[in-house]
DNA sequence: ATATGTAGTATACAAAATGATACCGTAAGG
DNA sequence: CCTTACGGTATCATTTTGTATACTACATAT
């Protein structure tokens, strides 16, 4: 992975002792958008622009970026065509994979506590979702 | 959760489209410092004081940040005795426990991966992640 | 009398992450 | 000629996150 310095992080560390495991996972998957990124990704390869369109929120850089940073921690890859206009594509490489059924379990787990609180929330046009 | 403000996250999503669920997952524990707090959660309550010792990065700022946000959240529990010196301890809510299949995946991950890392690192050219 | 430990808050500042906007070259379609 | 689409860069502004330091109140220990 890259490595973002993190004062205090991985860097205080004395004598080898390794940061948190926890720690070092949301370095690879934390970034702002990586996690949305990864989750899309795992129903196959997309291209740029797809992303844009799927996730509306973010910037032009923001995407460059988040990919980019994939890219270098080995869990992205990105393959470029050489045509005009440009075609480039993203996928997940199979170390990409193995953060699979994270990923997973993290849209499991949204799913079920986005509903619960849309339903709480004072939302009103919402209907509300009785649990 | 809270609302932190996201233009472009929530906010822009039109008629009811509700955001990416990953996302929703990754605002509650993808602060800097929410997975590892969490992850020490899991083996019970903890101090202030003694997640100052367990995290040696973390100051005293953005701990209490970090705490008062996974509260609002509703993941964790604030208990205030009222002693002299203070005492307040901080533990896993049922929703908070929710989480810990997260976490839990986060952590044999981070584990597995970081070893790997570690290894490779020594030896830079290396193929970094071979798997 | 002074120091220690607890769980913070307040303030000021610095650095990093993120956002907004404009711009690029090329090729095809009108 | 003008526009669209693609996959980006470049530049700057803003927001978030992090650091550093000082300060609080009270009880106990020295």
């Amino acid at each position: 992975m890259i490595m973002r310095d993190r004062k205090g992080g991985f860097g205080e560390c004395p004598e080898g002792a390794v940061a948190c495991p926890v720690e070092y996972t949301l370095d690879v998957i934390g970034g702002k958008w990586k996690g949305v990124l990864l989750y899309h990704l795992m129903d196959g390869s997309k291209r740029f622009n797809e992303f844009r369109r799927i996730c509306p929120g973010i910037t032009q850089r923001m995407l460059t970026l988040q990919l980019r940073e994939l890219e270098e921690d080995g869990v992205v890859h990105r393959e470029v065509y050489q045509q005009v206009p440009p075609k480039v594509e993203y996928s997940l490489t199979d170390f990409g994979r193995t953060l699979i059924p994270i990923i997973q379990l993290m849209k499991e787990w949204g799913l079920v506590y986005q509903s619960k609180q849309l339903s709480a929330e004072s939302c009103p046009e919402e209907e509300k979702v009785q649990l």
